[in-house]
RNA sequence: GCCGAAGUGGCGGAACUGGUAGACGCGCUGGACUCAAAAUCCAGUCUGGCUUACCCCAGGUGAGGGUUCGAGUCCCUCCUUCGGCACCA
């Protein structure tokens, strides 16, 4: 009988639906493991090759650990809200609701025809109420705590008041004052008013990156994908939701050195967060009572500080510029406002105007200008610097063009560069009360925060590069935000029993033509009255990002159906943190940065009790087309799974891509590859079953041979290692020497075959339980013991031991394994083509290393 | 420009803590089976040389140095590719 793949297939995917092989329960015998993959978007297009790459490897990994007896959680879901399916939806009036469940079934079905052991009873969807009802509930948690800067953490936004109330604003730091006595008798607006500035969820009168063509903002994050696919984006001052992701900055960098990820991935992160540490230095000004203070990582060169620069949005502009030079000051901050921060950054050429105003130099007491441009940045610091050009290049080239004093203050020791950005020896810095002269850049850095402190013109600082995360879109088709606008201006929190806030069905979903979402347009839903106060209301129309539902719904897996709670305190105990975390790395930065502080932030809160959520990080690397190049379909060179799978099995598929290379390489795909691993099952199963239905099984009781048995022995220690540590091609490799090795023999033992069935079935399910069953097993081989190896039956006997000459292979030796060194030298020295090499040669030294060689080093 | 990862046959890729470079697969060549083809099976396949005894010799892991008895693996310099960041003071 022929190997009938679409048969076998078939079958056992309905096997494993009807029995529910996967399922797994909280009480489940052995130690628990969860592994999980990123959840896809389902798209029009259904999926590519790359999903099943990834899916493939955990797949793999989870049948595996299963069968060494844990209790596996595997589940599989869809990050269902999107922009797609709303653009589509705009074009052609059909609700994405309709849409994203199409292609959910798409998928499922493209999903289960690869043989993939997910759960399913787990299954979740991030559009569906039930599920965003919770992530409206930690949207509320967020919006309802505040970060106690003290405790390092997020507490409820009720601790503060209760502080407040006791004892005003003595006890925080860097917080506006107020005392108990105020703040009781404040009105319920002025106590709403202070508490905003302190909720993790705020909302901000911020520039934002507005795209007209979309109808929406961007994170700054997501600004390259849309220009890069065209779209234009301005900024715009908007009032917008933000997340007080900031305040995590250092925890989030702290404890990711603990995280088994990816180099890249750590590193990415870190880049992003962008930790600086220096000082902060107050700058007086001339004939004005304001100060400048300015963020410098090196305060060591404040001694050539020759002038100061502010971004053109900072606050104290006005204040600096004198009455001659407002005209040129208000032209530059217009052009400057225009201009988004991409704009900005592409063009090198430094602009900037002078305001006329002057500070003067902490440490020099000299007059030094104070000048506007774009190339400092409000965002970052304190929106101003001081300028030292002689050590800064940004600084130098400005000076150049605008014809400012360059005071070089630190020495490097190799000539006189133009512009010296290093560590050195710092000259030309004292004054009558410090001097940094002769000392190294270390040294005078803290030298110089000592005297600034003392002084009480600075201190040391740390500035993080991480922005807040912008977190409203103007979009239709993702979660609610539940919160109603009041006609006094303060904002309620829908009560958590109205949750979910579902979204108002629309006939049309075109943008409201104004800057507000679609949402604005369901006026029936838009207005209402809020439960608590009475007061008449307006409902928030921006909804949340894509982000938001994949923030958590690892820990919606946990306890999927949950009505009471987003998941069951106990059973997330049990079952986190997660263990073995795959997807690509595309989401190095945003979906893992965003999901990291949520979880953070429940953690805090005590929802959730590990510090982070993903222990072991892995990416798939990107498959490309047969020609080497990114596979699309202008170039038509896009590989459709239901293609390959139709032609050569699922088995055959993901056999192929686990051997193509090292999970997480980009790698081309080839046809050829797949019909080569579809002839390596093919082989497997002639093994097995002949080709005429008479014979039956090929298989016959006996022992095996020695030799036979010794590859059946290092085929289980391979595989078992390589899957351990993800190297499936090797597994792979192996398992074909394997079948190499069984082809010739005459008579195949039933001791061997069997189990080699077991270590093929997290590579090649369906062919692995249809020969199973077919060897006489009534129960699938999903929970059957994991084979193992005896390393006294893998030790080779022999040992081949490699005769070198200074290193050049000169003879090889067949000996028995762990021949002692004496009687390898002796062997080594007696062999007549070593003796070719030494014969009338002084030996100097003879190097053996057992088992593998013996070096004879020989003068002249 | 800065940071990170990586450069191995015709191709995808193996090679544990420095110890026979090229496992396994693809492709190619030859053979068996067949009227023939497909499928399958067997053998060969880094390059050059010499013999044609697949015996031996020389070279070979991006380039050039170095450490070592011995380097794909460790160190230095450079080149290339991919990924990320890009006026962050």
């Amino acid at each position: 009988m022929k190997y009938d793949f679409a048969a076998i297939e078939a079958k056992w995917q309905d096997f494993w639906e009807e029995h529910r092989t996967f399922r797994v329960t909280d009480d489940a015998p052995g130690p628990k493991l969860f592994i999980l993959d990123m959840f896809p978007y389902p798209s029009g297009a259904g999926l590519h090759v790359g999903h099943p790459e990834g899916y493939t490897a955990t797949d793999i990994l989870s049948r595996y650990k299963r069968m060494k007896g844990l209790s596996v959680l595997h589940p599989m879901g869809w990050d269902a809200f999107g922009l797609p399916a709303e653009r589509y939806a705009m074009k052609t009036n059909i609700h994405p609701r309709v849409t994203t469940a199409q292609n959910i079934e798409t998928f499922r079905r493209q999903i289960r025809m690869l043989g993939l052991s997910y759960d399913w009873d787990r299954e979740v969807n991030t559009s569906d109420p039930a599920y965003y009802r919770w992530t409206q509930w930690i949207f509320l948690q967020i919006y309802n705590a505040w970060f106690d800067p003290r405790a390092r953490k997020a507490r409820p936004i009720a601790t503060l008041e209760v502080e407040l109330a006791a004892s005003g604003t003595v006890n925080l730091p860097d917080a506006p004052t107020v005392s108990a006595a105020e703040w009781k008798q404040w009105s319920r607006k002025q106590r709403h008013d202070f508490l905003a500035q302190f909720r993790l969820a705020y909302i901000a009168d911020v520039p934002v990156n507005w795209c007209e063509a979309l109808g929406t903002v961007l994170a700054n994050e997501e600004v390259a994908e849309w220009t890069e696919k065209g779209f234009t984006v301005e900024r715009r001052p908007m009032k917008q939701w933000m997340m007080r992701i900031t305040a995590y900055a250092e925890r989030l960098l702290e404890d990711a050195a603990v995280l088994d990820w990816p180099a890249s991935t750590q590193e990415q992160q870190r880049n992003w967060i962008g930790r600086s540490e220096g000082a902060e230095v107050r700058f007086r000004v001339v004939d004005r009572e304001e100060a400048l203070t300015v963020f410098t990582t090196r305060p060591d060169t404040l001694f050539g500080a020759t002038y100061m620069v502010l971004a053109p949005e900072h606050p104290l502009v006005d204040a600096m510029t004198s009455p001659e030079h407002t005209e040129q000051v208000r032209m530059y901050r217009a052009s400057a406002a225009r201009k988004s921060d991409v704009e900005r950054g592409a063009e090198k050429d430094k602009t900037g105007v002078f305001t006329g105003g002057y500070a003067l130099n902490p440490a020099t007491g000299g007059r030094i200008p104070i000048w506007i441009a774009d190339y400092v940045l409000m965002g970052y610091g304190t929106g101003a610097i001081m300028a030292v050009p002689a050590h800064d290049d940004r600084d130098m080239a400005f000076a150049k063009k605008f014809d400012l004093p360059i005071m070089p203050v630190v020495d490097g020791g190799t000539g006189a560069p133009e512009c010296f950005v290093e560590e050195g020896t710092a000259v030309n810095s004292a004054n009558a009360e410090i001097s940094l002269n002769g000392l190294p850049t270390r040294e005078a850095k803290s030298a110089m925060i000592r005297w600034l402190t003392d002084k009480g013109l600075g201190r040391s600082a740390v500035q993080y590069k991480l922005r807040d995360w912008l977190f409203s879109r103007q979009r239709y088709w993702g979660e609610p935000i539940p919160i109603i606008h009041l006609e006094d201006g303060t904002l309620a929190t829908v009560p958590e029993d109205q949750l979910p806030l579902r979204l108002p069905d629309l006939a049309k979903f075109q943008p409201s033509g104004t800057t507000e979402s679609p949402l604005a347009l369901a006026t029936d839903w838009v207005n209402c009255v809020d439960p608590v106060t009475t007061l008449k209301g307006r409902r928030e129309t921006n909804t949340m990002p894509q982000w938001a539902g994949s923030c958590w719904y690892y820990l919606r897996y946990i306890d999927p159906k949950n009505e009471k709670a987003f998941c069951d305190p106990a059973k997330e105990r049990h079952w986190m943190p997660v263990d073995q975390y795959v997807g690509g790395s595309e989401h190095a930065v945003l979906h893992l940065m965003y999901a990291r502080f949520w979880h953070k932030v429940l953690n805090d809160l005590g929802h959730v009790s590990t510090k982070e959520p993903f222990l072991r990080l892995r990416h798939q690397g990107i498959i490309l087309g047969e020609d080497s190049r990114k596979m699309s379909k202008s170039r038509g060179n896009v590989v459709n799974p239901d293609d390959v799978v139709k032609q050569y099995g699922a088995d055959a598929m993901r056999l192929f891509e686990m051997f193509m290379g090292p999970l997480e390489e980009m790698k081309p795909w080839s046809t050829r590859g797949v019909e080569g691993v579809y002839r390596f099952l093919n082989r497997v199963w002639r093994l097995y079953v002949a080709d005429d239905d008479a014979h039956g099984l090929l298989v016959a009781d006996g022992a095996p041979g020695e030799a036979f048995e010794r590859v059946y022995h290092q085929t289980v220690r391979k595989v078992t290692e390589d899957i351990e540590s993800l190297r499936f091609n090797t597994a792979i490799a192996q398992m074909m020497i394997f079948v190499n090795e069984a082809t010739k023999l005459d008579g195949r033992p039933r001791s061997i075959m069997e189990p080699f069935v077991l270590l093929l079935a997290p590579f090649a399910p369906h062919l692995a339980e249809e020969l199973w069953q077919r060897l006489g097993h009534a129960e699938t081989l999903a929970y059957e013991a994991w084979p193992v190896y005896d390393a006294a039956k893998a030790a080779e006997p022999e040992a081949e031991i490699v005769l070198q000459v200074n290193g050049k292979v000169r003879s090889k030796l067949a000996v028995p394994a762990d021949t002692g060194r004496e009687e390898l030298e002796r062997l080594a020295t007696a062999d007549a083509a070593v003796r070719k090499y030494t014969d009338g040669r002084k030996v100097v030294k003879i190097i053996v290393v057992p088992n593998k060689l013996v070096n004879i080093v020989v003068a002249g």
